[in-house]
Formats: C-alpha cells, sequence, structure tokens
DNA sequence: AATGAATGAGTGTTCATTCAT
DNA sequence: GATGAATGAACACTCATTCAT
C-alpha cells in the first residue's frame, strides 16, 4: 500500500492545532504566546509558521471548526418541525441536550467558540435565532401564548444556555441532561405553580 | 485664600479614569494602550503613573467602582424580605427594572465590569447569589415548585439577564422597564398558557 | 535664559539621524539593522522608534533631505536665464561646480540620496530636467546644433556627472573644479579638435 | 537507447536560473525570495539547493555569465586597432551599437550585471577600460585634443551608456542605433557648432 | 504636581537552508 | 534526483514603565 501522502504533516499540524485549542482555551487569546503552542506541540516556531499564516489564523481556525460543527448541531434542530404535537416537547429536550452535551464534550474549545471569539456573538446567534425560529413556530401553533416577544425570549434563553454552560457545564458540576431538563421545564412553565399543580 | 489641595489633582485623575473608562469599555483591556488613555486625557504617561499603580491598576480601580455599585443596587433588593406576599412580585419587577436601569446607565463600565473584569464571574455572582436568596425564599413560602433547583435556577436567570443587557440594553434597543417585565413574567409563568390563560 | 525645549531631544534625534545616514550610506539599506544604528548612537531601541516611525522612514526622511537641498542647488541653476551670453559658459561651469560640490560633501547622503533611494531616479531626473531646459535655451539661442536631442543628451550628461561623482569624487580622487572643467569642456567640444585647434 | 545523463537535470537547473533571472531582474536580490524563484520554476526548495549553492551563489552565477558575455563584447571591440584610420569612426559607432543592443536583448540580466551586481563597478570598468585604451590611441594618434585627460573621459562615457541603457534601452524608448549615434556624434564634437557647421 | 525623554523585556514573524525519506 | 517537512538565527517593532528635571 502506497504511504499516504502528507500523513505525517497532518499530524504535526494536528498536534499544533491542539496545542494551541488548548492554551487558548486555558489562558485567552492574548496571555497566548506562539512560543507556548510550539514549546507544547514539541516543534519550533518555524514550523508553526509552515502551518499557519500567523497566531491570529490558528485562532480562527480553530473558530471556524467550532462554528462549523456547532452550526451542524444546530441545523440538526431545524429538522423537527414536522414532528407531531406530541413528542415535540421531548424532541426539543432532545436537542437541548445534544447542544450541551456537545459544548461539554470540548471544553477549550466551547470556550473559544462561546467566550474568546470575537466573534462570538455571531456565533451565538445563529442558536438563538433557532431558538426563536422554534418559539415561533410554537407559538403560531397556539402552544405558546400570544403575546410574548419571541426574539426577546430566545436571546434570554441563548443567555440561560451559555451561562449554565460556563458555571455548570465547563466546570463538570452538572451534566448535560440534567440542565436540558431544568432548561425545557423552566422555559415552558415557569417558576410557579403549574395548573397541575395547583389542582394537587 | 487657602488652596485646596489636590482639587486639581481630582480633577485631573478623573478625567484619566473616565477616559480609561471609555477607552477599556470599547476596546478592551489589551487593545487599550495607556499612552491612548493619556492622549484621551490629555496629560503624559508619567501624570497616569502619578495617580494609578499601573495599567492593571486603572483597570481594577473600575472594575472596583462597578462593583461596588452594582453590590450596593444588589443590597437593596435584599431588603424586601418583610414584603408583604401581595405586593412580592411588584417589588421584583421593580428591583430588576432598577438593574437594568443600572446597567443601561453606564455602558462602558457595564463592559468593563460585566464582560471584562477577570472577576466578573464573581461578580454576577452576587446577583445570582441574591436571585438564589429570593428563589428560596418563594419556594420555602409555596410560591414556588418545590422540585425546582434554585441554584440553576438562579444562575439561569443571571444568564438571561447578563444577555438582555448586551444585546438589547447596550444596544439601546430596548429599555429597562421592558425588558424587566419579560423576565419578570417569562420567570413566573414560562412559555406555555398559564392557567389563567387555560380558564379564558 | 529659558532652557530651550527638546534641545535634548533634538539632539539625539541628530545623533540617531547621523548614525542612520553613516551607516545606510556604508552598507546600503538592507544591510543596515537598527541594532547597529542604535549602537552606533549609542542608545536603546525603543530611543530609535520614540523619534521615527520606523527603519524605513528613518531612510526616507534622509533621502528627503537629500532630495530638498538637492532641489534647492538646481534652483540656483534655473536662475541664469538672463546671464548675458558672454558669461553664459561660466556660469554654467560654476553650477556644475556646485553641484559637484555639494555631492562631494557628504558622501553618506550622496550614496542614499542618488544610489540607494528607491527614487534615485526622479531625484536624479531632476537635475536631468535642469540639463534639457539649459540645453533647449541654448540651442534656441542658437549657441547649439539644432539637430541635437537635447533629452538624450541630458540623460546622457546626468549619467556621466553621476559616475563621475561615484568614481572620482566619493574616492576623493578628483576634486569638483577639476571634474566640472573637464565636463564642461567635453560636453561643448567634444573630444575632437576643435576650430579653434585646427587653426592653431 | 542510453538515457542521457543529466539532460533533464540540466533543463531545470536552466528553469531555476531563468526564473532566478526573471525575479532578481525585477525585484533586486534582497527582495528576492528563493521560495519565489522555485515556485516561478515549479521545483522545491531542495531541489534548488541540489543545483546551486546559495541564493547568493546564483546571483553569483548570474553576474559571472553577464559578465563573460560582456567581456566577450568588449574583446571585439579591442580588435580594432589596426583599423585604418577612415574607418575608424564608423567601426567605433558599430562596437558602440553592439553593446546597447547586447544591453537591450536581455533586460533583466542587464539589470542584474549592470545594476545589482555587488561588482557592477568592476564589471563596467572593464568596459571604461576599452573606452579608455582606445581614447588613447586616437589621442595618440592625433585625432584627439592632447590636453584630454582619457581616464575620465573613458569614465564619462561609461556613465553615459549606462544612464541611456537604464532610461532609454531598458523601457524600450530608443533602439541601440539610435543611441550609439547620439553617443557617438556628442562625443567626438560636443554640443557646438562643428567646424564644418561654422563654414556652413 | 508634571514632563520630555528614555528603556527592559518581550513578541510575532521571516527566510535561507537542510534533514529524513 | 527530488520532496515534504523542519529549523537556526535573526530582525523589526511594541508597550508598560520610569528617570532626570
Amino acid at each position: 500500500m502506497v504511504q499516504e501522502r502528507g500523513t505525517r504533516g497532518e499530524a504535526r499540524r494536528a498536534r499544533l492545532l491542539q496545542a494551541a485549542a488548548r492554551i487558548f482555551g486555558q489562558c485567552g487569546y492574548h496571555a497566548t504566546k506562539v512560543s507556548t503552542i510550539v514549546a507544547d506541540a514539541g516543534v519550533t516556531q518555524p514550523t508553526f509558521y509552515f502551518y499557519f499564516e500567523s497566531k491570529e489564523a490558528v485562532f480562527a481556525e480553530l473558530v471556524t471548526a467550532f462554528r462549523e460543527r456547532f452550526r451542524e448541531l444546530i441545523r440538526e434542530g431545524q429538522l423537527d418541525r414536522d414532528t407531531p404535537p406530541a413528542e415535540l416537547a421531548a424532541k426539543t429536550r432532545q436537542h437541548i441536550t445534544a447542544i450541551f452535551q456537545f459544548l461539554a464534550d470540548d471544553p477549550n474549545m466551547t470556550r473559544i467558540g462561546l467566550l474568546q471569539a470575537p466573534d462570538a456573538d455571531s456565533i451565538k446567534q445563529e442558536l438563538v435565532d433557532l431558538f426563536a425560529a422554534k418559539l415561533a413556530n410554537n407559538q403560531a401553533a397556539g402552544y405558546m401564548r400570544p403575546e410574548i416577544d419571541v426574539a426577546v425570549i430566545a436571546e434570554a434563553i441563548g443567555g440561560m444556555v451559555e451561562r449554565l454552560t460556563v458555571r455548570y457545564l465547563l466546570t463538570g458540576e452538572r451534566d448535560p441532561q440534567t440542565l436540558a431538563d431544568i432548561v425545557a421545564d423552566f422555559t415552558q412553565n415557569g417558576l410557579a405553580h403549574t395548573p397541575g399543580d395547583a389542582a394537587a
């Protein structure tokens, strides 16, 4: 079998990228020095510049990678449109779980894409837009009070997700499933006693 | 007439602090250069170092100032303990409005204290702790479902507030009152139809 | 007497500029390192950047300085227009002497402005243009054969001047006066026997 | 069939050399990167170093190649010694034309050998020396005024040639023949009216 | 109380050059 | 003969910080 071309190079590039993710994720963009990345990856500085244009470029590549995976995940959530009403809540809960799961999987990448990226807001916006679309759907279908401002609520839910991710997911104090359940329940019912509760 | 000591000095110091707030708030800590601050304030670099220990020190002073005003505001919210149940919701709404108002008043300081400060999380934590305490109270008083995890919910509400602040308050797209109403309603009732709605 | 402001700073700036001229002149732009300039001037690198934008900027400043002095000199040559025919040759000889004198005065600056500058050609062009104008005058006045292409000849004389400068002036082998006489004679009479000679 | 050794290698080497000439000629020595040369030649950097010692070495090889061809040309000019006086002027004109022709043929090589080479002066010196020898001959033969300093004049003519080459030949604004005629006429007769003219 | 001028220490980046295959 | 990948050695430049006055 022919030796695959560039295998070794790709490995080195990957090592550098991984090292960069680790250090950016832990120290932030400015506190991260190229010299630290290459030391961590066990190569010299010119090697870094052989694979990447600049410090900014690696960072951008990591952000883009995060963004693409995140976007992919969001798209999956958009496919639920034809879900029968009965399963919709469960579907949504599943999707939120998946999002939390993704954010928990690679904490460094999550910090880079969600907190450090200059365009972090625009990345989160995509998720918020998904929420907004879903909420609008639900509202139109009569599952949601009509006076609710879906744009603002979508943003609010996005804020919740971000904060819970940082506070509980990245610290390992709560797992994706638990958080998703809490978010789903809170979002749907609020904190006051629900009708069913009241009857009890 | 006695020359009041430090009057002019204090003015200079204040000008520097204001310039620092403006530039930190708009550019972030790293992108802000001492030389830019002093240029903006119309003084020289040594003057800056006469009033402040270091770049980090001014930043810290701004963060502390924000923190103290914010903490003050939070304390006011803690005084509602003896509020009669009937007025509690209104009181809470008022308090959230006050918080949004404060965050809207000085966008640069808000960005510094809420987003840029290394201890931004700990600052927000104080608000979250207040929320947690209030929620615990309400829960104990039977106004809230007992199965709710107040710590997580408090955190979630904190995330909502932060995001809405950044997204709607700092951009001027929504005013504090509106946002407070939305947050209060959402928090209490969720998105689904409330019992009262159901009756309708 | 009031201490003149910036005196010391100007002195340092001048020292740096002089050091830069020396090293650029001897080593050329690329071979010249900022570290060498500052070492030569006895200051540190940031001091260099306090006074100059960049390595390129100092070089440009030197080139501009040369260009301006050179242009000044050229202008003086343009004032001869009303010189009576009888004195014209002497005037011209004087002017060429002055040009050679100027080029001999500061060899480093001459090398920088005449040989190293990216826009050296455009600098020389100003001299060539002067020559062209004078030649055209002479031609119109009937002192010069009408079939001569003044543009080309002006360029040729410019080449002569440059080469003689580099070869004899910068090496100290000939003095401005001598060279000017040779150029003037050669230019006017060529190498062949002149009418007068023929008569002799 | 026997595989001719090195044929392909020689082709590659030639391609590299040609690419180097093109880029050196257009960008100068320092601005030329080995990586650019190899990219232009369609090979990799180690290949470059297989054929050439160093960047400096290729440059030197180009300079040497230019120098040798130039020297050859000059030698041809030295063969005119026994030319009968009557044909001498024409012969000289021919030779100057040939030199201009050569310089016009490969502009990049001309720039490299005449302008960029560190030993450009010594290269031009060979031409100047030829001029000097011819002039001395002429002077000895009585065709030239005896008071003329042939060394200086030879240098001056060299400067003319260089400048006209750069200004008119490399830009394509004048052809070798025209320039040679101008140079020959100017050199011999100067700008003033010649005896013949005077008679007219 | 304030300034013009200076600096130490570091940082990203480049480029000619060369292994290992 | 040729290549993908790597490196040593510099170099220009920046910035927070501080003398000397």
